[in-house]
RNA sequence: GGGCGAUUAGCUCAGUUGGCUAGAGCGCCACGCUUACAACGUGGAUGUCGGGGGUUCGAGUCCCUCAUCGCCCACCA
């Protein structure tokens, strides 16, 4: 299905962009062939729909944002590349003889006619009839049963079965049942136990009622009695094969080979035939006799009817039974044996295990690795023909011959006239399985069929094997068998070229990893077939987005959102960013999804019930107006505007980008003055080393995380650092300077490093705001940087990264400024713990050591803009007087005086909660510090920092009590 | 059935080698349109870190176990 997945996003990756184009050029040869049958129809239309609402939305908001848009040229130069590039993958195969020709069951669509992949198909549990069959045994002894009873959900495949299992050694099989469930009995949670115990009392029931009769039929097996196939009185043999459990329904099994996965496993072991009795349209064919030409349905219950009538029905019971469904048409899957193309993996496989196991390949998060070498260690083989009408068609014609001389003389005629000998064509003998010349004849079967496989595109061989009368393989390869190419033949592969031996390897694959088996692992195996060298060097596998009930989002489910619609509320660089800002290690993303009302734009919560396909239009619950869902498809409803379909957790990211834009904004503004120039590292001031400070370590602490794939680490350090330091701390405190005739250029100076360095770091995860900005502040100050200016580059997507040098990194000057914030939000608090209007002037003093008063005094000015607060004193022995509120903090007191406007009551209040949760921390120290066991074996720095902290603590405590008694 | 992951504030999530007095955004409460920013500013409230055991001086973090949820693979007379 990723054919079809990646159909609906286009431009998520080139394998979906090949995919499209191929898909679309099927289309229209099937349209020239003029081939009518509904599945087709129906998807072209889906395609054509699709194309107008989807595509043409891109394309036009592409256009509308000035961007020329040349899809038309990408799609066709990718389909032709990769369709290259798929033939000479397959013919290296078949030449190497890794491409074989066998039988596999495949999940048939009976509504579309074509196979389905097992990520198309859905289960359903549906209430359903569960009948037990008597087949009659064929001449019984005397002490043998008359009948064998056989269980089932599908009658009309009874009309397929070619013999009925018994299990060979069903004594042993049960006691080892009873064992397994015995120990998980030993092992189970509580509500599990009830269910287990009953399962073995039923089994030791059994043990005593059935096991005899097991043993009989097993013997009988193996003395080679038959068994009537009722309805199409065919002899078939009762067998003893493992697959048959005791434990269920009678014991026995019906063994259909051609229409049942584990069936076919054990025709396969018993060497039996294999009986296909379904059309492609889902009408039974020839093989069911009376039954040709009927449905499913109406067979199943005629076999039933006539069953009964043989008074061969024991019983029907009605069950839950699981259902597999095709996703696309909802109609339940029939399993059909069929011919397919696969490639053999014993050997590929070991090399993609060894690629990364030896490290060549690296995954991360590495708990994937497990997966990956697990699936690949099966070594199963790669069944890669689809039974679809688009995708890349096998490069394979092929012709059946039915005697030896015929043969020779093709295979001859091959290789002397047409001169195939493995460079460009290459060829196989599939000889038939059945070796009885009667056998083959009844059957139909030829005695061998010759392959021819051709590298090239319309090679004139092709026509010359045609004239041969060969005729070309209907199937299509996988999707993943293209996909697994990407990496190189998106490149230009097979033809060698300068961008292919540049790139290639690539250094990282970012991917989901619900495709680490299907996409990855190809990749690495046919890049090491193709290329000889992995693919990539890192596979970085994403996290998943869910939706708030914690499903994955998907078409069928319909609980997607629509990037397009969040870029058209939000903005591309919110969602870009808020993408990052979710991308975390371990954790999969919830993302409530919501409709807005285009009307009144009210937020309607999407749940289960409204997002279904079913949904073509949603009432508001506000303005009572309809609009139209994603689903919409009748005029009418379309005609009614449509709903964006939305997260709010994008809000925090456009809220971001607004704060940025704002302090861009206020940045320029200030810059009109700006005169590039030299900065003297003695001349800054605190702030301006701490922001230097803060910027050297927030750069490289992003840079770091993105080196490592922590995307959200470096959304957050970002965040935090530009609004929280940059805007609020020292845009602020740039203020003041500004004003200020002989402060103002070295500050313009600093303000312009600072925001060049921000917008560089922020580029890669908001790259349309910071290029606008960058581009417009280049108008402003296009010389700049620290100590020495130098000339910004003209567009941030290629300038530098920034690497600032360490020793701007100062730990002293981020604790001292550290001192000061400290102390700027005791005063705040105050401020607004007391109600105190925010034009009022207020002073306050600070009790505070030595050293603390150094760091602060440089500082102090700021308090006034910061806060309308101004410091007094600030002393070791500062004592508050009258009325006031005090704040203690780490290493610091803060007194205002509030002579005039206490609400003393808030003030002793707040004071109280204060005091509660010293005493509660200092409480919890003093245990910590009096165990014995703790100050011995903890290391002594955190021995240290324990007592600090509680002397720390109890000075807090000390002042909070004489703020209270001075309150009275 | 096998494997992987999750469970932290009302919601969505951070929490590096155990040292935590557990954080952020949204939402909530109070005050404020102060010349970058109301998509804002300042301050505030909010947690038995899913339950139970264990290891340790010390557990949100490590181990065991139970519960719930999700994903992948296999299976489904």
């Amino acid at each position: 299905m990723q054919g079809f997945e990646t159909l609906w996003m286009p431009g998520t990756d080139h394998a979906g962009i090949a995919t499209q184009a191929v898909v679309e050029r099927r289309v229209q040869e099937e349209e020239n062939k003029n081939r009518h049958d509904l599945g087709r129809e129906a998807l072209i239309d889906r395609i054509w729909q699709w194309k107008d609402q989807y595509e043409q939305r891109i394309i036009g908001q592409l256009k509308q944002m000035g961007c020329s848009c040349d899809w038309e040229r990408t799609r066709f130069t990718l389909d032709d590349v990769c369709a290259k590039a798929v033939r000479y993958t397959f013919f290296d195969l078949f030449r190497k003889n890794l491409i074989y020709r066998g039988k596999r069951l495949v999940n048939w669509d009976t509504s579309l006619q074509t196979a389905v992949s097992d990520d198309e198909v859905f289960n359903e549990t549906v209430r359903g009839s569960f009948w037990h069959f008597k087949y009659p045994v064929i001449d019984p002894q005397p002490g043998e049963p008359e009948h064998v009873v056989i269980a089932t959900t599908r009658p009309e495949t009874m009309l397929a079965d070619t013999a009925v299992a018994v299990h060979p050694d069903p004594e042993s099989a049960l006691e080892k049942y009873q064992q397994t469930l015995q120990q998980k009995l030993a092992l189970a949670g509580e509500s599990e136990r009830p269910g287990i115990q009953q399962k073995l009392d039923e089994l030791s029931e059994q043990r005593t009622s059935r096991l005899p009769l097991l043993i009989k039929l097993r013997d009988m097996a193996r003395a080679g009695r038959k068994l009537m196939l009722p309805l199409m009185d065919r002899e078939i043999p009762l067998i003893v094969d493992e697959w048959a459990k005791p434990e269920l329904g009678s014991g026995c099994v019906k063994i259909t080979p051609a229409h049942d996965a584990n069936d076919y496993e054990v025709g396969k072991r018993a060497e039996l035939p294999m009986i296909n009795i379904l059309n492609p349209d889902g009408t039974l064919n020839a093989e069911a006799g009376k039954y040709q030409d009927q449905t499913i349905e109406k067979a199943r219950k005629q076999v039933v009817q006539d069953l009964e009538a043989l008074e061969l029905v024991e019983s029907i019971e009605q069950r839950d039974i699981e259902l597999p469904f095709s996703d696309r048409s909802k109609t339940p899957i029939e399993p059909l044996l069929a011919d397919q193309w696969f490639v053999e993996m014993e050997r590929l496989a070991q090399t993609a295990m060894d690629a990364v196991s030896s490290g060549r390949v690296e995954m991360i998060p590495q708990r994937y690795v497990k997966g990956y070498l697990d699936w690949l260690g099966e070594k199963r083989d790669w069944p890669v023909s689809r039974q679809l009408w688009w995708g890349h068609q096998i490069p394979v014609w092929s012709k059946p011959v039915d005697d030896e001389s015929d043969l020779e003389r093709l295979v001859s005629e091959l290789k002397d006239d047409l001169k195939i000998n493995d460079t460009s064509a290459s060829i196989q003998v599939e000889h038939s399985e059945e070796a009885d010349p009667a056998r083959r004849a009844q059957l139909g079967l030829p005695l061998a069929t010759i392959h021819v496989c051709i590298q090239r595109e319309n090679d004139p061989l092709e026509k010359l094997v045609e004239d041969l009368g060969f005729v070309r393989v209907e199937d299509v390869l996988d999707t993943w068998f293209s996909s697994a190419l990407w990496t190189h033949s998106t490149l230009g592969w097979p033809d060698l070229n300068p961008d292919l031996e540049y790139f290639y390897p690539t250094s990282v694959l970012i991917t989901s990893r619900d495709i680490i088996t299907l996409w990855v692992a190809r990749m690495v195996i046919m890049g090491l077939n193709n290329m000889d060298d992995v693919p990539f060097h890192q596979v970085y596998i994403h996290p998943k987005i869910l939706d708030k009930f914690g499903e994955t989002m998907s078409k069928s489910k319909g609980n997607g959102i629509d990037p397009l619609d969040v870029i058209e509320k939000f903005g591309a660089d919110a969602l870009r960013f808020g993408m990052a800002h979710m991308t975390t290690e371990t954790q999969d993303v919830r993302l409530p999804v919501q409709y807005e009302c285009p009307h009144c734009e009210a937020s309607i919560e999407q749940t289960r019930q409204n997002r279904k396909s079913t949904v073509r239009r949603i009432k508001c619950n506000q303005c009572q107006k309809e609009f139209s869902t994603q689903w919409a498809e009748s005029p009418e409803d379309r005609a009614l505007p449509r709903g964006l379909i939305l997260s709010e957790r994008f809000e925090v990211a456009r809220n971001f980008s607004n704060k940025l834009w704002n302090a861009s904004r206020f940045a320029l503004m200030n810059l009109d003055d700006y005169a590039a120039g030299e900065i003297d590292p003695s001349e800054l001031k605190i702030e301006d080393r701490w922001i230097l400070s803060r910027l050297a370590s927030v750069s490289r602490g992003v840079t770091d995380a993105l080196d490592h794939f922590r995307y959200s680490d470096a959304a957050r350090v970002l965040y935090d650092f530009a609004w929280d330091e940059f805007c609020s701390f020292y845009v602020e405190m740039l203020k003041d300077r500004f004003s200020d005739a002989a402060a103002r250029p070295l500050a313009q100076r600093m303000l312009a490093c600072t925001l060049d360095v921000l917008l560089r770091l922020l580029h890669p995860i908001m790259p349309f705001i910071t290029e606008e900005i960058w581009q417009l502040f280049g108008q402003f100050a296009s010389r700049r940087g620290y100590p020495a200016p130098a000339d910004a580059e003209p567009v941030l997507i290629s300038a530098r990264w920034p690497a600032l040098p360490s020793d701007l990194q100062e730990p002293e000057i981020e604790n001292q400024f550290a001192l000061f914030q400290q102390a700027l939000g005791a005063v705040r608090e105050i401020r607004s713990r007391q109600n105190i209007a925010p034009r009022t002037e207020i002073a306050f003093r600070i009790r505070a050591a030595e050293s603390v008063k150094r760091s602060l005094e440089p500082l102090l000015t700021y308090f006034r803009s910061m806060a309308r607060a101004e410091c007094l004193q600030i002393d070791e022995d500062v004592a508050a007087t009258g009325v006031s509120a005090t704040v203690t903090r780490d290493e610091m007191e803060i007194i205002v005086d509030l002579s005039g406007h206490i609400d003393l009551d808030a003030e002793k209040a707040r004071l109280q909660k204060e005091k509660q949760r010293l005493e509660k921390n200092i409480a919890g120290k003093r245990g910590k510090l009096s165990n014995e066991n703790f100050v011995q074996n903890a290391p002594t720095d955190i021995v240290a920092r324990e007592r600090q902290a509680l002397a720390k603590l109890e000075d807090q405590l000390q002042s909070i009590n004489a703020s209270l008694d001075s309150l009275g």
